[in-house]
DNA sequence: TTGTAGGCGTTATCAG
DNA sequence: CTGATAACGCCTACAA
């Protein structure tokens, strides 16, 4: 880069303020004055320094997203997430950066605050779904742009944007009960993550509501992996009491269970009925597909940006809470037992 | 943010160029004046005015990251990428910026090199796997730091890392070649990805080379999706000249093929045997495992990177290209004929 | 080893 | 509607 405003100012006899009204589009400028100001830019190939603009304005024009990288980065989810961001923001000036958040620079939940004290940031969404509370909680006073999304965060003064998790899985359940289903078995998520303690629960409730019994063994636990599921399905099928159906806190996990049937020769759905949640692409394009919860999830996470978005350029603090309902998809799965 | 190197210098009784050598570990200073002025500056509370340092030494400190984020973004293949940009930048002050190149703003490869003139990085690393070479084109005469990663680019002035496509697949034809198989069909993808081509091409040299003669319905074409790798093997299984081994020019076309042999009631691997391209984490976990190609995606990614982190720092232009080596991992879909 | 001078390119503020 | 002036907070280059 070349010339300055301050050459486009003296080609067009102008002062650098109008030119940089023009170049801005702000501020009230006559139709001649603007024209003679595109010219002279236009012929000396100016074009903007980002920096000093930034530097005049006190503000990186950066937004950052926090997340795990570990676990996350590589999944569909997090894909989705990253889609809502960019839709959020794709007609504005922002643009967005990754943070690690298991890197060791951020050892704890200040390290977060001083992307924006030091400026790098203007904003931040954090995509946090395994890391404990206490890690936002750091969060409370300072009060700069934050938005949680894809966790319910406990702290009253945190922003965050979350699924209904708990319905979801109590929607599958409900699909399974009616379809007559009596021994439904839970494959659970890590309890590290809220996400999976929230699916849980969803399922704890909904038997407690219409008097299911839970032995110990129907209710497994995974790490959200495909392996993890199928040796689950495994202990589940291969049980003195084995359920009817199997419910999984995520899709991964539900074709895992899947792999077990077809190790076991146990066939779906006939003998077995299974559900997920997430609804990943490939749940439709599986043998069976599979029935699942859909979560909207780039729904919600452009719902989360678009706060930030508002915090940061108006500079009103949004609204505290918002959960995005879930859906159930149903497919070949699951059928009447 | 409050105190300014000029509060430090004024707290500390030194110069403001002191306060900054010191802050910035550079140039010589006394270990005791250093103590001073570290010591004033946790006094003030003082932390670096990113912005300001960013403007006075013309970089953004932003590595960009280009990709087109339809179809890549939630991929495994793509979360491998970043895990390796990453870790070739967690221990400097570069920080990663997400563009689409998809989105309205990108019509053409201009917008990318303005990205750098206008400082919005210091430095492009290109993910692009379907895009044209024609938009790589636009770079050859704009000289700053760009790296293109996971695909050969034939424009001899653009640096990219890439893996062996070719050999990859031709060493999972001699594998199954060796197992005894003749009758290898092949399910590749959409011809616009220059990867895609490569495998076509590393198949159809494996089948000349030995002499197999690839009769035209062997050879299908799906779109890297599960869905299409399923059709792709129906067709196959359907077909009056049946194979017995498909190689899919990626894992989730190969899982389609497996589903679709479920479908049909084929066994894999006793009457078919399957192997992909990718090496997925469920390759491993799927029941029968698959066969597949492993690339080093992470490596190929943290070299793009590197390569990338010393032109920028260092100002001299790297080497152009780089293939990285692929590896065969045998599982359990694949047997004797 | 430390300090001085000057400038980086833009925007805010206020006056005309 | 347009312009002059003053920052913005740090770094480079050179001097002492």
């Amino acid at each position: 880069m070349r010339s300055t405003m301050q050459d486009v100012a003296r080609e067009c006899g102008l002062s650098m303020m109008t030119v940089s009204r023009v170049l801005r589009g702000q501020g009230y400028v006559s139709a001649a004055t603007r024209e003679r100001v595109v010219e002279a830019a236009k012929r000396l190939d100016y074009e903007l320094n980002v920096l000093a603009q930034n530097f005049a304005r006190r503000r990186s024009g950066l937004v950052g997203i926090a997340a795990p990288f570990a676990g996350l980065i590589g999944s569909h989810y997090f894909g989705e997430i990253i889609r809502g961001f960019q839709r959020a923001f794709e007609d504005s000036e922002w643009n967005l950066v990754l943070f690690d958040i298991l890197s060791p620079s951020f050892d704890d939940g200040k390290k977060l605050a001083g992307l924006f004290r030091t400026r790098k940031v203007d904003g931040l969404l954090v995509v946090a779904p395994g890391a404990k509370d206490k890690f936002l909680d750091t969060f409370s006073d300072l009060q700069f742009p934050l938005v949680v999304v894809g966790k319910k965060v406990t702290n009253a003064k945190v922003c965050c944007v979350s699924c209904d998790d708990r319905h979801g899985i109590e929607l599958a359940c409900a699909h399974l009960h009616a379809l007559g289903h009596r021994k439904i078995a839970f494959v659970g998520g890590p309890l590290g993550f809220s996400v999976a303690q929230e699916r849980e629960r969803g399922y704890q409730e909904f038997s407690r509501a219409k008097k299911l019994p839970i032995p110990p063994e129907f209710l497994q636990r995974g790490d959200y992996s495909m392996l993890s599921g199928r040796r689950a399905g495994e202990a589940l099928l291969n049980g003195k009491r084995r359920p009817t159906a199997i419910l999984a806190a995520n899709d991964m996990m539900a074709f895992g269970v899947m792999e077990s049937a077809r190790e076991l020769g146990v066939s779906i759905p006939d003998e077995l009925s299974v559900a997920g949640f997430d609804d990943l692409p490939t749940a439709a394009e599986r043998f069976p597909s599979l029935t699942t919860v859909h979560q909207p999830v780039v729904e919600m996470a452009e719902q989360g940006a678009s706060l930030l978005r508002s915090w940061m350029e108006n500079d009103h603090t949004p609204k505290r809470k918002i959960v995005v309902p879930v859906s159930l998809v149903t497919r070949e799965s699951t059928a009447k037992r």
